[in-house]
DNA sequence: CCATAAGTTGCGTGTCACGCATCCAGTGCG
DNA sequence: CGCACTGGATGCGTGACACGCAACTTATGG
């Protein structure tokens, strides 16, 4: 998160990392779900403003480029869980850790549609989501004290929470709906911890 | 299902689509989850018995023609739960339909494991998974007589069951676990019906 | 038996991923 | 303050691939 406290080197280093990923994304916006194939390795560098061998010392592919800030927020979901105090119920500290993560800032709506109606993009998108999983598996067993190889508790109820995420995305992204993604989250989620009865 | 019905050509050509992928399958799991560059088109097509060409009328990447069977059998989650009786309460119907579809016949232990092991192949085997969760959710929408637009129930729960099935996946391969897929299966499932308490 | 449709194959082209060698800038030490 | 070193950026060359196109072969229906 902070530029600082780190070398030169890895602050400029990250920062050429995010300018590809983010012209990447830029350009595959720019030319819709049907166009990807349009935009070629050499526009994304250029935009970014360094070599295309450069380009592929980051990424090995243009869906890993495009999908690269899903996937790095999906990573950190699970410090998110721990980060809530220890003696608050699993299920709404769940809600509360999700709903903070992925709605600050609110997600570019764009960018998420793009992502996940270009079938190109949709493998490394899951792959994104599902990287979630197991940090938020092992954030789950610490706060319920079981133990991830035995008990399936954790790991289920991480890949339902990232299903439940997608799913709020999906939703959100739907034309008509006109709700806050947050609200679309605590719905989603709200499905996952309390199946008998969807609410209203 | 049946080779008969259909005409000369279609059962030609889904032999052909078998053929290709399950030499693709084949050759990827000789070489391991590390050497999948090693399998060139060429390698394929050629134990196929079809030209490189043709190869890619059938599949536009190698990860595509690998994970073809998970993709294909996946599809057709839904209609195994639309297929149980209609008085059977949800969560049974369900874990019945999941078991049945997934265990007949067990599934490969190696193919499995080149295709979750592998990073390259994960993309595509999570679109497979993914791709039951559409035909799942229509099913349940069905089952629980709730309406997909609004209820965001039946995704979710389709997700979550998809994710379960992963998460089942996942620990069958593991070394040492010896117990049946169904088995997985069932525990898997049970995490997402019945949330509050883990039958350890 | 013929006309048409559908599938297969070979070829050519544009794109891409990646190993390798080189160059340049930031870093830490004397 | 300068210097050797480390690590990232770049250019080049290579092997592989996806896909459009056109010719060829085989089923299908009248």
């Amino acid at each position: 998160m902070n530029d600082d406290a780190m070398d030169l080197r890895t602050r400029h280093k990250q920062a050429t990392r995010e300018a590809i990923s983010l012209a990447a994304l830029r350009l595959a916006i720019e030319q819709g779900p049907h166009g990807l194939a349009l935009v070629r390795v050499h526009d994304i560098a250029e935009a970014a403003g360094v070599s295309p061998r450069t380009y592929n010392n980051y990424f090995s592919s243009r869906e890993e480029a495009i999908c690269a800030f899903q996937s790095d927020q999906s990573r950190r979901v699970g410090e998110a869980l721990r980060a809530r105090p220890a003696g608050e119920p699993l299920d709404q500290a769940v809600v509360a850790a999700v709903i903070e993560h992925f709605t600050d800032p609110e997600p570019d709506r764009a960018g998420l549609r793009m992502i996940m109606d270009t079938p190109a993009l949709q493998g490394e998108a899951l792959k994104a989501f599902t990287m979630a999983e197991g940090p938020l598996a092992t954030a789950i067993a610490e706060r319920t004290g079981s133990d991830p190889a035995r008990d399936l508790f954790p790991a289920v109820t991480a890949a339902a929470v990232a299903g439940a995420i997608r799913v709020a995305g999906r939703h959100w992204l739907e034309p008509g709906n006109t709700v806050s993604f947050a609200t679309a989250l605590r719905r989603a989620l709200s499905c996952v911890f309390f199946p008998g009865r969807p609410p209203e």
